[in-house]
DNA sequence: ATCATTAACCTTTTT
DNA sequence: GGTTAATGAT
């Protein structure tokens, strides 16, 4: 095997040493994942049985790649290697062990919605104020407690806990984390962060159960170490406690999560765990520029909680970053997608090499609508994926209710949908009921006849009837079979059917997509993974395995490939691209201002700036605007601080551009900077300090945006903005066309899907509705009122 | 009980 | 700006 002189010094060490508690400090790009994947190949190598391998990722797509790229060395014995996320690993170990600890072996998994509609539910059982405690407050609360191992009962029992919730005002918030707690557990459901909470219940319950995983897993590899959370590290450590053969990779600059609770001092711990510990530093990049890995740098030495290193490369110098500043989003949308249509052709490169980054999902919109424009194919990552959109989510709830029909978020789901007349005075009355009687939701449902239940029982009944059908079907019928039949009988497949809106044929198509889904499963027995469970086709696997499916990338799919890539920075992290845009550098975005309040909240945020900039390969830009649509409203926005921890001498400063209009605005440019530095938006002024931040320009003395950020005035009035709005958004010069004798066959220009052709037109003025078709968007329709619109022919 | 209109919330990041 | 939950009309 040569894969040994594909790496250098360090790298061969980190993959030699295989026995023994290894720690693998890996800078951005330094090659980390080739290491993993090599160390994994000569354990093999040296006679390791893969079965005795556990490698834990955190995310799926990490885990894929990983063992795509096992596969390749070492071939199908790869397989057996038990790989996948921890939430995925640990549902497999829970599966098997389930009963141990009261659970079925076909628990369902709560995903975040479920999760939060339950909470909901119990927060009005509890007769508590909705408007103080919030699913959303309870759910972090509970999740933190989760991945910290704390109970319930210990939570009730911790002052410090209890006095923080009473000073956010949210005493009764233990009762809440206890009735949840105990409502998952008569739903047989576990929650995303039960599955490390129970798996540590369970090794720490059952020491003969810990006892065989200990010896099974002989060998263990944590990717992404930083971020772990207590949870996850304790399991871990309890896993590895005989062999001591944990091999952890991570870089505590790039660690991104802490606010759902992982914890860099794991890694701190890891040291204190094992003390003959062996550590690796790999500090040689190979992806960047000697520009960008001293950008990176430079931002990162700011932070002062952080391990020494020193990442270097052996690199080109590359080009400096810009930096260049906007008058608009909408502006930055715009100056980005044309920049990319010139490289493109300028320097040959593809769509795929370029990336443009953000901070939140909803900062892609400006983007797309400018890339739209210049005919770049893109994809926008986030959102939410296949298995979260509603028609998939209601076919996969009678799927989970015959699986295990205490699954009570699943019955809340479908009771009534389609409709069959069993509304909300029913379903209160079925509540009360089972809660009197203190069992499970379905118990009264599949036996009303047994309660008093009064008028609507038969409804009742006869749903309960359609369910237990399904349940009878599902010894003999294949998952495929099963969950088309269930499509039909429920009613959903006749729905969508019937809906022929633009939205309803999508619906019906996704759940098309989603029996498709299940027949693949169902005829692909390659399945891999030596487990017994694992080669079963049963419906029951089917929905376990997709439970934990988030991203629903199809890397096949021919329609992804080489585009141009939007997406957040968290979601970038291990990524690299060519050319990146990190846009919307502004405070109160990034660093978001729910950040800004503590150091170590702050840090993060600069964690997130520096793997923003590793991604980069050769060319770095970063943009910024000086105004911004938030929650449909303008605001003013400065500089981002980070723009000025970057070493100066690795920026090139553009200064702020004129817009980029298609018609020729420049001409008053003079008018737009008197019209957007004479006011201020509200979350910019209550920042602080505007006119003085942004004037300490490292680099190249005063520039445009410096300048201009000197001059604002104090705020006019909201319909001054307004009006300042409407002149700067950058479809100023869209001047739309009187749609009265708009007629269907007529091509139209849409101020944001471009081009189209007029299908057909329903309702009178002023109400006319028109359904139009849009080049590669399909149909859509539009409210002539509210839709900009010109007439071309 | 169901549909349509209105109000509220959102925006940090994900298994 | 866009979706989703709470209200009100039929």
């Amino acid at each position: 095997m040569d894969y040994l002189k594909l790496l250098n010094d360090e790298q061969r060490a980190a993959v030699e040493c295989t026995e023994g508690p290894v720690m693998i400090i890996a800078g951005a790009g330094s090659g980390k994942t080739r290491v993993l994947t090599y160390r994994i190949a000569h354990l093999m190598n040296k006679g390791v049985d893969p079965f005795n391998i556990l490698s834990l990722t955190f995310t799926n797509k990490a885990a894929k790649e990983m063992r795509l790229r096992i596969e390749k060395v070492m071939g199908n014995e790869a397989r057996n290697i038990w790989m996948g996320t921890f939430h995925s690993v640990f549902a497999k170990i829970l599966r098997v062990e389930a009963n141990k600890i009261g659970y079925p072996s076909n628990f369902t998994i709560y995903d975040t919605e479920d999760s939060k509609s339950l909470l909901k539910s119990i927060i009005k059982e509890l007769n508590l104020d909705p408007e103080v405690y919030k699913p959303n407050i309870a759910y972090n609360r509970i999740s933190s407690a989760k991945n910290n191992l704390i109970s319930p009962e210990e939570y009730k029992n911790t002052s410090q806990l209890i006095s923080d919730d009473i000073a956010a005002r949210r005493g009764e918030l233990y009762r809440i984390y206890a009735a949840y707690a105990l409502r998952c557990f008569k739903s047989g459901a576990m929650d995303f962060d039960d599955l490390l909470y129970k798996t540590h219940e369970l090794m720490l319950l059952y020491p003969d159960v810990l006892n065989k995983y200990q010896h099974r897993f002989r060998y263990i590899l944590v990717d992404e170490y930083q971020d772990t959370n207590y949870a996850q590290y304790k399991v871990i450590k309890m896993l590895g406690a005989v062999n001591r053969n944990v091999c952890v990779v991570g870089d505590d600059a790039q660690s991104i999560y802490a606010f759902r609770g992982a914890n860099i001092q794991n890694i701190l711990n890891f040291e204190k765990d094992y003390s003959e510990l062996r550590t690796f530093r790999l500090e040689q990049n190979y992806r960047s520029t000697k520009t960008i890995v001293s950008a990176a740098g430079s931002v990162i030495a700011k932070n002062l909680q952080q391990f020494e290193k020193n990442l270097w490369t052996g690199n080109q110098q590359g080009d400096r970053i810009r930096l260049i500043s906007n008058i608009s989003d909408n502006d930055e949308g715009r100056f980005v997608a044309t920049e990319i249509a010139e490289k493109k052709m300028q320097l040959q490169l593809k769509n795929g090499d370029f990336a443009i980054l953000y901070r939140t999902n909803a900062q892609s919109r400006s983007f797309e609508e400018a890339l739209r424009r210049q005919n770049i194919p893109y994809r926008v990552y986030g959102g939410l994926s296949f298995y979260q959109r509603k028609e998939i989510k209601d076919l996969l709830a009678y799927l989970r209710l015959i699986v295990n029909p205490n699954d009570e978020e699943a019955l809340k789901r479908v009771i009534n949908y389609p409709t069959r007349g069993i509304g909300k005075t029913s379903l209160d009355k079925l509540f009360v009921l089972a809660d009197q009687n203190n069992t499970a939701l379905w118990q009264v449902v599949s036996n009303v006849a047994a309660y008093n239940f009064g008028s609507g029982a038969n409804k009742i009944y006869e749903f309960s009837m359609l369910v237990q059908g399904f349940q009878a079907l599902e010894k003999k019928m294949n998952a495929y079979d099963l969950a088309a039949h269930v499509a039909k009988h429920s009613g959903l497949y006749g729905m969508l059917y019937a809906d022929k809106t633009v939205e309803g044929v999508s619906r019906y198509q996704n759940l098309e997509e989603l029996l498709n889904a299940i027949k693949e499963f169902t005829e692909n027995d390659e399945i891999i993974e030596g487990e017994d469970i694992d080669n079963d086709k049963s419906l029951g696997t089917f929905l376990q395995n997709i439970a934990l499916l988030t991203d629903a990338d199809n890397e096949k799919d021919p329609e992804n490939a080489d585009k141009t890539v939007l997406m957040t920075v968290h979601q970038a992290k291990g990524l690299e691209f060519k050319q990146v845009y990190i846009v919307g550098m502004e405070e109160n975005l990034f660093p978001s201002q729910m950040a800004l309040n503590s150091r170590t909240d702050l840090e993060e945020e600069r964690r997130l700036f520096y793997v923003a900039i590793t991604r980069a390969e050769e060319n770095l830009t970063i943009s910024y605007a000086l105004t911004r649509f938030r929650h449909g409203s303008l605001f003013n926005c400065e500089p981002s601080r980070f723009i000025q921890e970057i070493d100066a001498h690795t920026l090139e400063i553009v200064g702020v551009r004129a817009p980029t209009q298609s018609g020729g605005k420049d001409t008053d440019r003079g008018g737009w900077n008197q019209g957007w530095s004479g006011f201020r938006g509200g979350k910019a002024a209550a920042a602080g300090p505007s006119a003085g931040s942004t004037a300490g320009y490292t680099a190249g003395g005063p520039t445009a945006a410096s300048r201009t950020a000197a001059v604002r005035k104090p705020q006019p009035s909201p319909q001054a903005q307004q009006l300042a709005a409407t002149r700067l958004t950058p479809e100023a010069d869209f001047i739309p066309d009187n749609t009265v004798d708009l007629a269907a066959g007529m091509e139209i220009e849409h101020q944001r899907f471009g081009v189209g052709k007029v299908v057909s037109l329903e309702g009178t003025h002023p109400d006319t509705k028109a359904t139009v078709f849009f080049q590669g968007l399909g149909q859509k329709q539009i409210l002539l009122k509210f839709a900009k619109i010109k007439i071309i022919t």
